[in-house]
DNA sequence: ATGTGACTAAAAGTCCGTG
DNA sequence: TCACGGACTTTTAGTCACA
């Protein structure tokens, strides 16, 4: 498990490129998703196996679809 | 919570659509996901919240990218 | 070939803190 | 502002018997 380059690292290098490019610390963006500070660190680390309602919280509260979201991973 | 037309549901109903498009029953295809077969039956129902590793391996059975498999959620 | 309720183990996710 | 840890509660993962 945790093979680099994993789905979740890729996916945590994403989320943290999009919601560094809104100017948003990670605080103010697990605010805005209603997650856990600690927890939305996680996922950026690629430490988390997030589910679907998650997902779906964070391409929200980054304005853009889920698919949007998951391109390039 | 589980308001119609939910995620979960929309999630299940392109899963299902893709699979039955494939003409793999919901056993055949849970085999190739190596998830069981009532498992692969309650995502399709919209029950299951699922995890991004999962979310990966139903995209890959499908033999297609993430990002694809949420177009239109 | 599928729907469903029930179940245990594992992981998600929260809340407290530190450097 | 973020990484990371410990302890905790809730939910998912994964399977089964049965309709």
């Amino acid at each position: 498990m945790a093979k680099k380059a994993d789905i979740l690292i890729r996916f945590g290098e994403r989320v943290r490129e999009l919601r560094a490019e809104r100017g948003y610390s990670q605080e103010a963006f697990a605010h805005i998703c209603e997650l856990d500070r600690t927890y939305v660190g996680g996922i950026e680390r690629g430490e988390r196996n997030l589910a679907l309602r998650n997902i779906e919280r964070i391409a929200e509260s980054l304005d853009i679809s889920i698919s949007e979201l998951m391109k390039g991973l």
